[in-house]
DNA sequence: GATAGGATTCACT
DNA sequence: GTGAATCCTATCA
């Protein structure tokens, strides 16, 4: 089911995270800067919702996850471990309090940007944001960006509908980096073949 | 007001 | 493969 517009997009994400999760593998993450544009192709999802235990709106809402809560298609980035960012995109009904985070993107536009961006040395290209906290750093995405409208052209932090990946190579896998409800299948990889350690 | 913990990454052994 | 770095937020006293 290719997702042809931004509209069509918009009802995908308001669906669900686990719904969009897989169909947002393909669509293409922009930024636009002074520096220049940034994009890149999202290869690897996790879904959260709110009856996750690992999801950060479990449970509580906070002044932290309000925008976890907000209308689908928002960001929400939040900070990790002190020193990494993350970015989500916000799904499903409003208060639902879902998201789907991108944990890795394969770079399309401004890969200089993004490797100065990193302060990257020389080390294979498909390292350069193979992780959420990296995803961030390569697009410059920071806590400026929590609840910007992704789905809102005029933004300079924008998604917008890619290539769709077939079902068939979309893997589906236990999640990474967690310690609660770890091995609940809601990660979702393009190509099937990614993995980290 | 103080403390514990976290959806990670990188350098080093 | 293992451990350190680092800081924001929630929770508890």
């Amino acid at each position: 089911m290719p997702i042809a517009s931004v509209e069509s997009l918009r009802s995908v994400l308001r669906r669900g995270a686990v719904h969009a999760a897989p169909r947002l593998l393909g669509c293409v993450l922009v930024h636009r800067t002074a520096d220049g544009v940034r994009a890149a192709r999202i290869v690897e999802v996790e879904a959260y919702t709110q009856d996750d235990p690992a999801s950060h709106s479990f449970g509580r809402r906070t002044a932290r996850n309000e925008a976890m809560f907000g209308r689908a298609g928002i960001a929400y980035v939040y900070v990790s471990y002190g020193m990494h960012r993350c970015m989500n995109v916000v799904t499903g009904a409003e208060g639902a309090g879902e998201a789907v985070l991108v944990r890795a993107v394969e770079p399309l536009e401004g890969i200089d940007l993004m490797i100065a961006a990193r302060a990257w040395q020389g080390r294979p290209l498909r390292d350069l944001a193979n992780g959420p906290g990296k995803v961030c750093a390569a697009m410059g995405i920071g806590m400026e960006h929590n609840a910007a409208d992704l789905l809102d052209e005029q933004s300079p932090l924008s998604l917008r509908p890619g290539d769709p990946v077939e079902s068939a190579r979309v893997a589906v896998t236990p999640r990474i980096g967690i310690t609660k409800a770890a091995d609940w299948p809601r990660r979702f990889v393009a190509g099937g073949v990614e993995r980290r350690a």
